[in-house]
Formats: C-alpha cells, sequence, structure tokens
DNA sequence: AATACGGGGAG
DNA sequence: CTCCCAGTATT
C-alpha cells in the first residue's frame, strides 16, 4: 500500500507542515520548478526571511528579486512572473479563481500549479502531474502516452485522478511524489525496494525490454 | 512539438 | 562529465 509506505517513507519539508502558510505553500510550487525538493527547502528560511509575504514580494525589486533568487536556478526565468502574480495575488485581496481558465491566466502558473491551487486551495482532488508523476503512473499502469507534453496527456490524467478518487489526495499526491523520487527514479529505478512492485506492471516490461 | 531557462546534486 | 530536478512561456 503506497499510503503506508509513506507513512514511514515520508519526506519532511517545511511547506508540507501543519501550519504552513498559503502563501508558502503556493510560493514554494514556484521555487520547486525544475528544482530539486531539497535544494528549495535549503533555500527557503533564508528567502521568507526576506520576503515573507505576498505583500512583500509585491512591493519588492524585481531586480533583487532576482538576485535573491540566483541559488536554485532559472532566476531570470522566475523572477518577473512570480512579481507579477505577487502584485496580482495582492489586487485580487488573495482570494484564489476556482476555474482552471481563470488560474492559468495568472502569471507563473500553468497546468501544475492551477493544480496545485485547486488542491491546496480548494480541496479539490487534483494531481500534482510534474515529470516524476507521469514517470510513476506511466511505468505502474504502463501507459502509452498520447502526448510528448505530459500537461495535455489524457491518459496520464484520468489515470491521475482515479488514483486519487478515494482518501486523502494531499497525502496520495506527496507519496506518489516521494515514491517517485526516492524510489521509481529516471534512470535506475530500485524496484526491489518499491512498497508497490506486486502490482506494478513496470516490472515485467523492464525484465524483457530493458529500461525505459 | 521543440527550446530556453540555470544552479546544484547524484552517479 | 552527463543527466535530471514538484514547469512555464515562447517559438
Amino acid at each position: 500500500m503506497l499510503i503506508a509506505w509513506h507513512a514511514w517513507a515520508r519526506r519532511s519539508f517545511p511547506w508540507r507542515a501543519d501550519g504552513a502558510s498559503l502563501y508558502v505553500k503556493i510560493l514554494v510550487e514556484v521555487l520547486l520548478q525544475r528544482t530539486r525538493a531539497e535544494t528549495v527547502a535549503r533555500f527557503l528560511p533564508g528567502f521568507l526571511d526576506r520576503f515573507p509575504s505576498w505583500a512583500e514580494l509585491a512591493v519588492s525589486d524585481e531586480r533583487a528579486l532576482g538576485e535573491a533568487l540566483k541559488p536554485i536556478g532559472l532566476w531570470r526565468r522566475r523572477a518577473a512572473p512570480l512579481h507579477s502574480l505577487a502584485l496580482a495575488v495582492v489586487e485580487s485581496n488573495e482570494s484564489w479563481p476556482i476555474d482552471r481558465e481563470s488560474l492559468e491566466a495568472l502569471p507563473a502558473v500553468g497546468q501544475y500549479i492551477a493544480n496545485a491551487i485547486l488542491l491546496f486551495v480548494h480541496g479539490q482532488r487534483q494531481p500534482l502531474m510534474d515529470a516524476s508523476m507521469a514517470r510513476l503512473l506511466r511505468r505502474y499502469f504502463d501507459l502509452c502516452p498520447q502526448k510528448a507534453d505530459i500537461r495535455h496527456d489524457p491518459v496520464l490524467h484520468e489515470t491521475a485522478y482515479k488514483v486519487l478518487a478515494e482518501g486523502d489526495a494531499v497525502e496520495l499526491n506527496w507519496a506518489m511524489l516521494d515514491l517517485a523520487a526516492m524510489v521509481c527514479l529516471p534512470r535506475n529505478p530500485r524496484c526491489e525496494d518499491c512498497p508497490l512492485k506486486r502490482t506494478c506492471r513496470y516490472r515485467l516490461h523492464c525484465k524483457k525490454m530493458g529500461t525505459n
């Protein structure tokens, strides 16, 4: 069982803590883009020291924000959109849209972060569909991706919604992300250590055809 | 459908 | 040294 495994193997991050603010939860999703969670975990305290809220972020100098983001990379890519997002959030008095179209119209918000907002802000059963969750689902269910872009792959998303249909959607998301990050690795997956190895379709596929 | 963005960690 | 990382915006 995925949740049973996660109960003892779960990774602990500041933004997963009970007291984590909505600001921290959404902000980190921007910081986590193409960036290891452990890297963000180390970087976050100092960043929050300087930018503790949407308001502080909104009134900050964009160049200074870029400088602050340098240690985790993609700083030029993140600074402007993040600053614009902060302005929009303050302008709306921190009330988040509930429809996907409005959310994805926000700066720095794409398919993934829109789902994160629907999950964390509105409590909807939405998948945090990143590259690693896509890999996990593709392997476990032996899926053939319809699209090169995981964000618009109906098979991946339908499968994810089925997984999230029952139980704690947030915990299930974290469990899948953690399993993908620690066991279902991109190159050398540790299948022998996997809690799902009994039912995973990837093991057979793996032994017959090698890696993928 | 491809690419750029980016510093840092793991093998 | 190469590959990959809780993606997004642009071409």
